[in-house]
DNA sequence: TTGAAATTCAAACGGCTGTTTGAAGCGAAA
DNA sequence: TTTCGCTTCAAACAGCCGTTTGAATTTCAA
């Protein structure tokens, strides 16, 4: 069809632009939040006309809504750690593979840390866009830390114990990849070079370790 | 002297001004940051003219200093929680009358809970203001956690692995106190009354018991 | 090559920002 | 009562914001 291939091919043109200011707004959101980053500045990181915003996503929010999109998916789809490997592994396996994984930003500070950033921007002022996607399912970070700590606790254990020792669980490796920039200058100045995330995984693998084995 | 009468008359009013300016603008920089929160919106709150903030405080950087200020002093100077008490108590009772301690604005949703959220801005987006604030001394949350830490730690411990253990601890409660509008809600749907505040003492106290008493 | 649809573009819009300005109000000393 | 600082005030300033507009350009089927 003709038709058909007018909008493929119109498409394929409409990715370019598309996927550079998903791109652009992936970073400048992560760097100044979604109020602080403007539209002025993504589109000129991706080289695209102020106007191709509106063009393309509707407005701001609806490109938001696109870096959100992809920022789920990429904690949700890809395969770098999912429920069935952890279940495989001893609870203590799991526990140190789950902090491992979830610390590694520290080292690779990559798309994934852009995403975390922007989950942190978050967590100071939730967007309604934000709001909407974690209310339909919690975030995998979380589903994780709950089947590792389930694992140690007792079978009779309430709810509320369980979502306590998920969420000190959970948020344990994402302090340390939030607050790395923050850790790197006095008075702490904390560089975290491959060596030094190992001892952290070990440190805090042993320190959480001990507390669950306790339950 | 006329001229020490005249200027504390005159520095009567301006107190009251900049006290009003000063509270009000507490409360907009904890809800909308410092970038987002507006000259404007702080000087309608305080019932001020939008001058005022240059007259008294040399522009919406200067109060913000103000704010920093008592934020840090309400924190450094009150003595709900001194060094010498934690010493008193044995390790577990220390550990436990920290978490307790810095758990408390859960309940008591107070001014100190608006500086906590004042300080979650800067963990995302640090403003050389507060940056040059607690560089010439960390924040008293990370001495008192250090302080803690240090009784279960072997004396040969590195100083990394201390400074491990000691963000470890302090950001615990700083977590709960910080996401507790997000537990709020669903998925979490946690509602921190004083019963439920205890438990979460507990379950963080012997989580984080068991972790450093192993070292 | 023609024509119509998709996309880009520069310019402008209204609104909000922090700051400046110069006059007006004020209280106390002379 | 007059005078003189200190403080307040409404208005205006320049600048950035997200969005809209309508024309220019590009794209590609016919």
């Amino acid at each position: 069809m003709s038709n058909l291939d007018q909008v493929r091919v119109a498409s394929r043109s409409t990715e370019v632009t598309r996927a550079a200011l998903i791109k652009a707004a992936t970073a400048v959101f992560a760097e100044y939040g979604y109020d602080g980053g403007s539209v002025r500045l993504i589109t000129q990181k991706a080289m695209a006309n102020q106007a191709a915003v509106n063009y393309h996503f509707g407005g701001k929010d609806g490109l938001y809504r696109e870096v959100l999109l992809a920022a789920t998916r990429a904690f949700e789809e890809n395969a770098f750690l999912d429920a069935e490997e952890l279940d495989a592994l001893s609870p203590e396996g799991a526990l140190r593979r789950y902090l491992h994984q979830f610390l590694l930003p520290l080292v690779k500070r990559d798309r994934v840390c852009r995403y975390l950033r922007i989950f942190a921007w978050e967590s100071v002022k939730p967007s309604e866009t934000f709001s909407a996607f974690i209310a339909q399912s919690p975030p995998r970070i979380f589903r994780l830390a709950e089947r590792v700590v389930r694992r140690f606790l007792p079978q009779e254990s309430s709810s509320e114990t369980v979502t306590f020792a998920m969420l000190w669980l959970a948020q344990q490796p994402m302090f340390f990849v939030r607050e790395a920039e923050r850790l790197a200058k006095p008075p702490f100045s904390l560089k975290f070079d491959d060596d030094a995330l190992e001892r952290l995984v070990d440190t805090l693998t042993g320190l959480s370790l001990r507390g669950l084995a306790g339950f």
